[in-house]
RNA sequence: GGGCAGGUGGCGGAAUGGCAGACGCGCAGGACUUAGAAUCCUGUCCUUCCAAGGGUGCGGGUUCAAGUCCCGCCUUGCCCACCA
């Protein structure tokens, strides 16, 4: 007998399968049906560890999957290998940050060899070569001259550790993404996208998105943050301005007892700039202004604020109301000022009560009738209204409308959208990025790079100083350049890209990566996109993946492609844990791949990271787990072992149709799992169910070679997925030649193997004959001993064994019908 | 505060409304062996010799039948969060 030793042949199928060129695709081949294979591609930094390593895996088990169903499968691979990580090792450790980020990917992909992941190596691309960013820079350029890339002054969330601004996506919690340093509040002049022109086409879209994970569409929605309601105009008492307040509940606006105004408004601004208010509300505003982002969790600061000493109309009940401002409302959503509704609105019920200010109930319930005085909170319900003129009596949903029109009708509002998202800020003030390719002259402006004239090259001979400022600005050689237009002397951009441009489109660059002439060839793409399969962790739901939408879809209008949405299908893996904790190098609790191969092989580790549970779900990381699943394949390899020398002895016609079922049963089974979604912890369970029925059938010699030579033929097939190497090994030394992938075809089951025979059987319900009952043929008429119904409940006596209901005969499936 | 997903043995986890606990781990007993941390066999939810019950966070309901569907709670995790 000889051992399971992967070692002995884990490398020699990996060469195998590259020297073939198994997994090289020609994208203009036209014979077999293309299926996009698509993992998120990886942040360079350091090698990978196990809790990486389960969306590879993932990824290499549905394209094998795929080819081996008859697709012509792309599974490419490359690198987003730019970033902060790797100028901050720049900086601390004196290495270039190309340096650090290509020898990364040269351990990376040893270890992606190593795993077996079948990747076409030729489609490779690096998102920090010229060949790449080249073309992410003239996509900014198409953004650009379509408008949809413009530079603005504006507020903006900076991390003084990082030393950058960052996207309102990249801060969490009022704190960096990265390094959960505090952000703060800068003025600066930067570059943005307009994703907001695309705002509608991303929500409405998603319906389009069938095979998206419910999760992740309810996060985009809720990230992008619709939401209907009215604009009010509120005249100021003594001027010919107003103010607008966004609402959702305009049904409550006979209950709007004061204003609101976000300390950063342009009024108060005006006001103070002019000297119309008070020098208390001079010093809270400049208060505010030191306080606002200081403050992690916004919802439990104490509400603050100062009367302005200006009076509005509230333009329903034609009262004079007070003008506030306070920190409450926030100057990026709506119009930075608001309706306070004390009684309807918590917020405003608790800055109501703090600074005794008037307050009204204009909803009430039927059951309890709302009494103000004694109101411990505001009723945010919806109801009838009261106090509300005209309006009285009129359901919250109904008065919503109603109001509305009449403020239409009288110019006194108007039905409006809000939405969350804003704009994407891309800029950078970082090295290891994409150049903005734009150049400043002080004669002809802001000018774009020509096209011809790309790429703008990131140089590479450049000093690295913890100063924060990014090395390009100190580049004369890079910021001294010739304005396109005049031909004078002028600027370039010193600022770099976020590097989710560079991860916006690379799925594109992928079908012709070497292309020097355009960024994709249209036609191919419109051939292989979308995806068909996308893999990656939900992190990126609100992020990447709104991202590379909006750049999808700005494309679609360019009329560079013809598909609206990237990604047919996505699949968000669940992070791998261990002692109770995400899997990474920083918590050190990793483990590393390489000293789990060395013990047990590649498939073990594959095997086990696909057997461990549910892919969409976290999983606890446990090392007898991985000896459990070397175990299986130890008996698996032995199996083959023993069939050589197998012969069968005492043929038991019974047990053979048996294991035929079972078999079929099996690949049933695994095919449903493997079509109906990611469910390989199953799949591989009924495998082993299989290996099980079979050790023991060839255990007892009871079965017919011939049959236990074709289902150790099709397990290699139903197991390739999840294990290829010892697959390929163990049908080459079943006498087959070349290999399982080029070879064969996923097995068929045979339905008729499966159909049982039924009887039916008479049921009588308290001595009344009142149906039938369907019965395995197994069960022969003699074994059904009784079937009664007694205190409404069916029973199945067979032999002395009660069987509740319409259940199993011998494992056979029984039906009632009553 | 809002949204979403969960709660099943000692553990990871299985169950189109139909034998709850597949498969794996662990544990116990046995076989083989000079040896076993290899391998194989048997057992392993609880009460119980058997028989028979009970059992999927808690409380109700629908159904011949509920882990699964409905209503109300408790609880854990994740995401978003003064978004008017």
């Amino acid at each position: 007998m000889v051992d399971y030793q992967p070692k002995d042949f884990e490398s020699k199928w990996q060469e195998y399968w590259q020297e073939k060129g198994l997994f090289t695709i020609d994208v203009e081949d036209k014979t077999k049906p293309k299926y996009y294979c698509l993992v998120m591609f990886p942040y360079p930094s350091s090698e990978l560890h196990v809790g990486h390593a389960r969306n590879y895996v993932i990824g290499d088990a549905v394209a094998r999957y795929k080819a081996m169903r008859g697709f012509y499968v792309l599974a490419p691979m490359g690198w987003d290998a730019f970033g902060l990580p790797a100028e901050n090792q720049a900086i601390k450790n004196k290495i270039h940050p190309k340096t650090w980020t290509l020898k990364n990917i040269e351990r990376i992909t040893d270890q992606l060899k190593s795993w077996g992941i079948g990747y076409d190596w030729d489609k490779e691309v690096t998102s920090c070569e010229p060949d790449y960013y080249k073309w992410t820079q003239w996509i900014f350029l198409k953004l650009y001259e379509a408008g949809l890339a413009y530079k603005k002054y504006a507020p903006v969330n900076f991390c003084s550790s990082c030393k950058t601004v960052l996207a309102n996506e990249q801060v969490i919690e009022g704190c960096c993404e990265r390094c959960s340093t505090e952000v703060e509040e800068k003025k600066m002049e930067q570059w943005f996208l307009k994703i907001t022109d695309y705002t509608e086409h991303l929500l409405c879209d998603l319906d389009l998105l069938t095979d998206w994970p419910q999760k992740v569409k309810i996060m985009q929605e809720n990230w992008i943050g619709k939401s209907l309601g009215v604009e009010i105009d509120f005249p100021i008492i003594d001027s010919d301005k107003k103010i607008s307040c966004f609402t959702t509940r305009v049904d409550t606006i006979f209950g709007a007892t004061y204003v609101v105004l976000a300390p950063e408004h342009t009024l108060i601004k005006e006001w103070i700039e002019n000297d119309s208010v008070s020098p208390e509300v001079v010093e809270f505003v400049k208060n505010m202004k030191r306080h606002a982002v200081k403050t992690q969790d916004l919802a439990e600061l104490e509400k603050e604020g100062v009367f302005t000493g200006k009076y509005a109309i509230n333009p329903m009940t034609d009262e004079k109301i007070p003008i506030y401002t306070a920190n409450y409302v926030l100057i990026s959503y709506g119009t930075g000022s608001v309706m306070a509704v004390p009684t309807h609105d918590e917020r405003d019920f608790e800055f109501a009560k703090k600074y005794d200010l008037p307050m009204r109930v204009v909803i009430d319930t039927s059951e309890v009738p709302i009494k103000l005085n004694e109101m411990k909170g505001a009723y945010e319900g919806e109801g009838i209204l009261v106090n509300s003129g005209e309006f009285n009596g009129l359901k919250s949903e109904d008065a919503k409308d109603e109001i509305a029109r009449y403020m239409e009708e009288h110019n006194i509002g108007r039905s409006g959208v809000q939405y969350k998202l804003r704009d994407w800020l891309i800029s950078r003030q970082r090295y290891w990025g994409a150049p903005i390719p734009i150049i400043y002259c002080d004669q002809c402006g802001t000018l774009p790079v020509a096209e011809k004239d790309l790429p703008v090259i990131l140089p590479e001979d450049v000093e690295f100083k913890p100063t924060g400022d990014s090395p390009l600005k100190y580049c004369e050689d890079f910021v001294n350049t010739k304005c396109p237009k005049c031909g004078g002397a002028a600027k370039r951009e010193v600022d770099t890209m976020d590097t989710f441009v560079d991860s916006s489109w690379y799925y594109l660059r992928y079908i012709t990566p070497r292309n020097k002439k355009e960024a994709f060839d249209t036609k191919l793409v419109n051939k292989w996109l979308p995806v068909d399969q996308y893999i990656g962790g939900i992190e990126h739901a609100t992020m990447h993946l709104i991202y590379a939408r909006f750049i999808t879809k700005a494309l679609f209008n360019l009329k560079l492609i013809d598909f609206k949405e990237p990604f047919a299908k996505l699949f968000t893996q669940g992070m791998i844990i261990k002692d109770g904790v995400k899997m990474s190098k920083s918590k050190g609790n990793v483990v590393a791949p390489d000293a789990l191969i060395e013990k047990y092989g590649v498939d073990t580790m594959r095997l086990y990271i696909l057997f461990m549970g549910p892919p969409e779900k976290d999983a606890e990381w446990s090392d007898r787990g991985v000896e459990g699943a070397f175990r299986f394949l130890n008996r698996f390899w032995r199996l083959y072992d023993t069939f050589q020398t197998y012969s069968a002895q005492e043929i038991n016609n019974t047990r053979e149709a048996e294991l035929n079922r079972i078999f079929n049963l099996t690949i049933k089974k695994v095919t449903i799992d493997m079509e109906g979604g990611f469910k390989f912890n199953t799949a591989i369970s009924f495998i082993m169910e299989l290996l099980n029925q079979l050790q023991s059938d060839v255990a007892q010699c009871c079965v017919s070679k011939k049959l236990l030579s074709k289902i150790l033929e099709a397990l290699l097939v139903l197991i390739y997925p999840f294990a290829p190497h010892i697959s390929e090994e163990l049908w080459q030394k079943m006498g087959k030649t070349s290999s399982v992938l080029e070879n064969s075809l996923w097995p068929e089951c045979d339905e008729s193997a499966l159909i049982q025979e039924t009887i039916e059987m008479p049921v009588q319900i308290n001595g009344k004959l009142r149906g039938k009952v369907e019965v395995a043929n197994e069960a022969d008429e003699e074994e059904i001993r009784e079937i009664v119904l007694s205190n409404d409940k069916v029973k199945v006596f067979i032999q002395d064994k009660l069987i509740r209901k319409f259940i199993v005969v011998k494992k056979r499936v029984v039906n009632i019908v009553i």
